[in-house]
DNA sequence: CGGTGGTTTGACAATCGTTCTCACCAACTC
DNA sequence: GAGTTGGTGAGAACGATTGTCAAACCACCG
């Protein structure tokens, strides 16, 4: 690591492309995967490559503007989220979601895992069942 | 649903492979991939396809007699676990695993989905964090 | 304006974990 | 020992994701 690295961050541009996922985005409110917000991009008119599209998903993952997790297959699912630390409550059967908090569950992970002797905690919590619609 | 459906659940014979794939498990008690657990394999000089490396685990897995769950690049990676309910606390360096549990835990995720109405209620939660050894 | 250097993009190839296919093998039944 | 059924292996196929790289774009400068 040399001493001369002064996190060089390129600035984001907001350009076309980048607004229509933004816009594909804000269109929806459950989990998608990037191959539907590209074909949902596409019936809208706009055309925007798939690859700036997982490019454009993981800049806003890691500006934390979307929620990124991922499906029982192990496919990655996108949507847009508030800015405060949550986790969610997932249909099964139609991906409704609803953000829940859980401030208990947040001191109770750190609580275990400084025990253990781990630093440095992240975790994923999701919760899932059938909502009251598809009963 | 036919009422004529016995459950013709297909008997597991224990072959040479099933049973090298299980002794590979009883090997290692951190979270490994399929591939990682198949090259153990060879170098204990069993010879397993992947395939069947693959149709066993998975078979394991809907018995409850391994955990099967994702990194954050969505490989499916697999050990075996006790049978109760628990979580994991992963070393996002070198793998190393605890299991823990929380009765608090399960209580919360029960009483929020009731909450919102939602049944039948599944969770998955995984920490993760830097283990003593690799800090 | 016209150049200039860095950023972004898109078409497509490449990767890589996982599953499918299908011919063959093994165990069990009559 | 012939038939039946599940299990296996090699390799092809698949599908999500990422890499490549030349062309397009943009902000800025003179």
């Amino acid at each position: 690591m040399t001493s001369t690295d002064p996190a060089p961050r390129p600035p984001v541009r907001p350009t076309r492309q980048r607004r229509a996922v933004a816009a594909a985005l804000a269109g929806f409110d459950d989990f998608r995967s990037a191959q539907e917000i590209h074909d949902l991009i596409s019936r809208q008119g706009e055309s925007v490559g798939l690859a700036t599209v997982y490019r454009t998903l993981a800049t806003l993952a890691e500006a934390g503007e979307v929620d990124m997790l991922r499906n029982e297959d192990g496919e990655a699912i996108w949507r847009s989220c508030s800015d405060t630390h949550h986790h969610h409550l997932v249909c099964r059967t139609c991906g409704a979601t609803v953000e829940v908090e859980g401030p208990a569950v947040e001191r109770w992970t750190n609580a275990i895992a400084t025990e253990h002797g781990y630093a440095d905690i992240s975790h994923t919590l999701e919760i899932f069942g059938t909502c009251p619609a598809c009963r």
